[in-house]
DNA sequence: CTATTTTGGTATAAATTTGGTATTGTTAGT
DNA sequence: ACTAACAATACCAAATTTATACCAAAATAG
């Protein structure tokens, strides 16, 4: 069963990269027609999307002209990443995911583990729709980062999936997310958890690397192609 | 007498979740069929479930659409570094900076760390000002962070840097800063440049986390007095 | 300036998803 | 045996999304 994506949920989604200017940065947005194609999903979707953040007042919609951004500097504080590329956001995952699971053993509560296990699990049956099952990773990571109830460290987290997000709507999805690749993100995922749970912080890292490894590996061969 | 699952007991583990932001954290709940799969319960329940959660108004439900978590929200979504402690700092820099030293053995220029150099020459005259020798600290480890070349890892650290002078300047730096501290770092930092330089990625790495120690050590002493 | 392209605005039908409801069978506790 | 609660399944009606198509205004190219 596939959870359904809304218009909240694309609200939500361009909010935040918007928010943390990964969305080309400008004032203005790409057409709906782009961000449709984007964000995998109708034009009607995304435009009711955009008149949600136009009734929040972040954005105003100019027939004919294009939506922009309305909130003065709406993320002045954090100047941004615009061209970061895949390589340098696995780099950068690579230096901080381990951690996070060192520190998820030391914080995570039992109920927490619960709730990514069910990620897992729902996960094992979408490797035949590899947007949902990028959805689910990226919320698998954002989880794992929240048991280290290390507000720099989600934040940070959180960054880095923007970027992801971004560079995975682009393009090189189907590239990246092959099925065998799926399955075996599927099996590394679990062997973190386990990891996590059997309270081995140098497994759950080394696991964690692992993962990483494979996303690289993943990467170079799809630049190959 | 066994206890049964119950619709009160799935009442209460959503509830927990939806309160703790275990559940997707966002105003709409995954769908009934979603819900009953993982809490491996029918969906009968879950519905009975969520009537109890409707009745005591945490959520809404809106047939052909879906159950929407009712009242606050607009908390969650600037989930800044704002409140980030010092302690959290310490740990996400424990993350980041000792894969920045394997990173920079193998992207280094040996002029970029001719520079670093002088820093740390620099820096040995300046144990009898706290406040300089701390500007030349974040130096140190920004520069180290370019060596890298990753804009991505550069930009967080960089955030990160931030935080920390922010921290620094609302207080704690001479609590932090003594004397003897300032001679051990400088010895740390040395070792940490020697190793990059000698080009052994674990010593390096193993020498930025003891430095990260002894910087977590001086926060909870200062923290104890 | 004019012609073309691009953009948001609108409308429509089909497919999908969702909550609402009913039915039947199973199981646990009395 | 009886009863109540849950599981499993099927079907319904409403809401939403998708996929198109076409329009008018703005932007752009010539």
């Amino acid at each position: 069963m596939i959870q359904k994506i809304g218009s909240h949920e694309i609200a939500n989604m361009l909010r935040q990269d918007i928010l943390n200017g990964v969305l080309n940065s400008k004032q203005r947005l790409p057409s709906e027609r782009i961000l449709a194609e984007q964000y995998k999903v109708a034009r009607g979707t995304i435009r009711e999307a955009l008149n949600i953040l136009a009734i929040e007042k972040l954005v105003e919609i100019r027939p004919g002209s294009g939506t922009y951004i309305i909130g003065e500097n709406p993320e002045q504080r954090f100047p941004m990443i615009d061209g970061a590329s895949p390589l340098e956001l696995v780099d950068a995952r690579f230096a901080l995911e381990p951690h996070v699971c060192r520190l998820a053993i030391l914080n995570a509560r039992q109920q927490e583990l619960d709730a990514i296990e069910r990620i897992l699990v729902e996960m094992n049956n979408l490797t035949e729709d590899p947007i949902a099952f990028s959805r689910g990773d990226t919320q698998f990571h954002t989880l794992l980062a929240e048991t280290t109830k290390n507000r720099l460290l989600i934040w940070i987290v959180g960054q880095t999936n923007s970027v992801r997000n971004q560079h995975q709507r682009h393009r090189m999805r189907n590239l990246t997310l092959d099925k065998p690749t799926m399955e075996l993100y599927n099996e590394q995922h679990r062997r973190i958890l386990n990891a996590i749970r059997d309270r081995e912080p140098e497994l759950a890292a080394q696991a964690m690397k692992d993962h990483l490894e494979a996303a690289r590996l993943s990467l170079t061969r799809a630049a190959a192609t």
